[in-house]
DNA sequence: GTAGGGTTAG
């Protein structure tokens, strides 16, 4: 068979299990010189494939007894443009460290990495290798650079990077353009725009995002009208700016009207749709496009997850694990899962998940590790929670939060507040969540005056206490045996108390004693929850404490009245 | 075959 024969039908019908069966018969016949053709061809399938062939890819290069500047280069940009950024990396320095030298491919692949994370030191080291690799003439080089410093908003040296490149093309300025934009410097970005000379349909696009940035989106009409051509991209950033001004049913217009829509337009409305927790809208679009992309997956469980419908987050979940699934689920996919495992309390279901992602090769990340942290916690596994919290990289607000509500629920209050100090002593600024869990700590070993500074140091953070956070501080007073200054705190909240801020109230009568706040308290509760029978009961159980019979019986009776069968469950 | 829009965790 010759090589050019070989690779197009590597390229035209390449599956998973052929590729490996091709590569093994490589490996055993020795034919080395294949190698790089076949990497070049798996690479290529790999785009129509994507996380599902990221597994194989790695194994091969595994195998790859030979790995030279082009198998390695070839990897390190299927890494890079699949997202793995951090394998990308990880593969980048190896390489490098094996004496590998980069080609200006594996550069800029490892620079869109470095921007795309974050990660500054990664890039200094790339640009201070540059110099040694006479690779500083190149322009995709070049323009990798000045990308990358000016994502990490560093206009300053990109500016630098910018007046460097000899022959500076569209995309160099754009990238320049791109900076000021996402740096917020529209003056700047305006005086770009005005000096180049030539701009294409993304230099407009990033002109239109700018003035959406802003909130300005009477500007961003103008300038949309005016362009001599319209992408996807465009549109995307109009309906992207009414969704950050709150304007959904605008943005929903647009979508509507786009000549064609793409799937980074479905992802946009979907997640939007998510957060204002509008569900239905989200699938019915989802419906339109299912299973056409990771991302898309990945959106949907999110908004399942997001949205307290765990059990739908992992139906969708399930699908992608199916053996002959066309994607496999990534790092996001999993965080959603695991989120959504958290909410039900399966940590058996949590565990499958490990173990695959221990089958794929899936490393935990930071990300990952607190969805797990959050996950263990739930379930009563604070060993793990803690063995998990001790590795992470870095602390983050998200992470702390996680371990603190663990503690809290699994009746560790103390270790709870100390965290809550480290936390604080390390520069983190709490928010709702932190300060729900906190409160559920102080209220678990009965801390009155704690819970009292919390409610203070929320409101000196500038943060207004929720319905959650007022039923808390109440649970925490009637456990305290203070009934009277409870009932006097939610007489002060600032909105009308919702049904759960007076059943708290009604089980610290229960816990008291006192009858005359129950029968305020169970007012509330049946006029905001008319609904739910456990109020009845709860008051018939105080009348009877008190030795009021006759009303308790009265109660029991309406019970029965009102709900027949109900008594029985 | 290289660079420019979309989605995760409490």
């Amino acid at each position: 068979m010759t090589l050019s024969k070989l690779g197009n039908i590597l390229e035209k019908f390449l599956t998973v299990e052929q590729a490996k069966q091709i590569h093994c018969q490589i490996v055993v016949n020795d034919l080395h010189n294949l190698e790089a053709l076949l990497i070049r061809q798996i690479l290529k399938c790999a785009a129509h494939y994507s996380a599902r062939t990221s597994h194989y890819v790695r194994s091969i290069l595994g195998h790859t007894r030979k790995r030279d500047a082009f198998s390695a280069s070839c990897t390190i940009r299927y890494l890079s443009q699949n997202g793995q950024f951090e394998e990308a990396l990880a593969l980048y320095s190896e390489s490098h460290a094996s004496g590998i030298y980069p080609n200006s491919f594996a550069i800029s692949s490892a620079l869109k990495s470095c921007a795309r994370i974050l990660c500054k030191m990664g890039g200094l080291m790339i640009h201070g290798q540059l110099q040694k690799l006479a690779l500083c003439e190149v322009v995709f080089v070049q323009t990798s650079l000045l990308d990358f410093y000016s994502k990490l908003g560093d206009m300053v040296v990109a500016r630098k990077v910018f007046d460097e490149i000899r022959e500076k093309n569209v995309v160099s300025w754009n990238s320049l353009l791109g900076g000021y934009v996402k740096h917020g410097d529209l003056a700047m970005a305006q005086g770009v725009f005005e000096e180049m000379p030539v701009r294409d349909v993304v230099s407009w696009n990033s002109m239109v995002s700018g003035y959406t940035r802003g909130k300005d989106m009477e500007q961003a009409y103008d300038l949309f009208c005016r362009m001599p051509e319209r992408s996807f991209a465009s549109w995307n950033a109009m309906v992207c700016g009414y969704i950050e001004c709150g304007k959904i049913e605008v943005a929903r217009r647009f979508f509507d009207a786009m000549p064609e829509k793409n799937i980074v337009s479905y992802i946009t409305m979907i997640s939007a749709y998510s957060k204002l927790g509008n569900v239905e809208s989200a699938k019915e679009l989802y419906d339109e496009q299912r299973e056409n992309d990771l991302l898309l997956y990945n959106a949907m469980i999110a908004c399942y997850a997001q949205n307290n419908r765990a059990k739908e987050a992992l139906q969708l979940f399930d699908e992608m694990v199916k053996p002959n699934a066309r994607f496999q689920p990534d790092k996001r996919a999993l965080s959603s899962a695991i989120s959504a495992c958290s909410q039900l309390g399966d940590s058996e279901y949590g565990s499958r998940i490990e173990s695959y992602m221990k089958e794929l090769g899936i490393r935990m990340d930071d990300h990952l590790a607190t969805s797990f942290i959050d996950l263990y916690a739930k379930c009563g596994n604070m060993d793990k929670a803690q063995e998990l919290f001790n590795a992470l990289q870095r602390r983050d607000l998200v992470a702390y939060t996680a371990m603190i509500i663990g503690c809290g629920i699994n009746g560790k209050a103390r270790e709870a507040i100390k965290l809550f100090d480290e936390m604080i002593d390390s520069g983190i600024v709490p928010n709702m969540v932190t300060f729900t869990g906190i409160l559920s700590a102080y209220c678990h070993v009965g801390l009155v005056e704690e819970g009292y500074d919390c409610f203070a140091l929320m409101q000196r953070h500038g943060f207004v206490p929720t319905q959650d956070h007022y039923s808390i501080m109440v649970d925490l007073l009637g456990k305290a045996g203070r009934v009277d200054e409870a009932y006097g705190l939610i007489k002060s909240m600032p909105s009308e108390p919702h049904a759960g801020v007076w059943g708290a109230l009604l089980l610290g009568c229960r816990l008291n004693n006192n009858v005359q706040v129950a029968e305020i308290a169970a007012r509330n509760c049946l006029e905001l929850d008319p609904d739910s029978s456990g109020y009845h009961s709860l008051l018939a159980n105080i009348y009877a404490a008190a030795g009021r019979w006759e009303d308790a019986n009265r109660l029991r009776g309406a019970i029965h009245l009102k709900i027949p069968g109900s008594s029985w469950v």
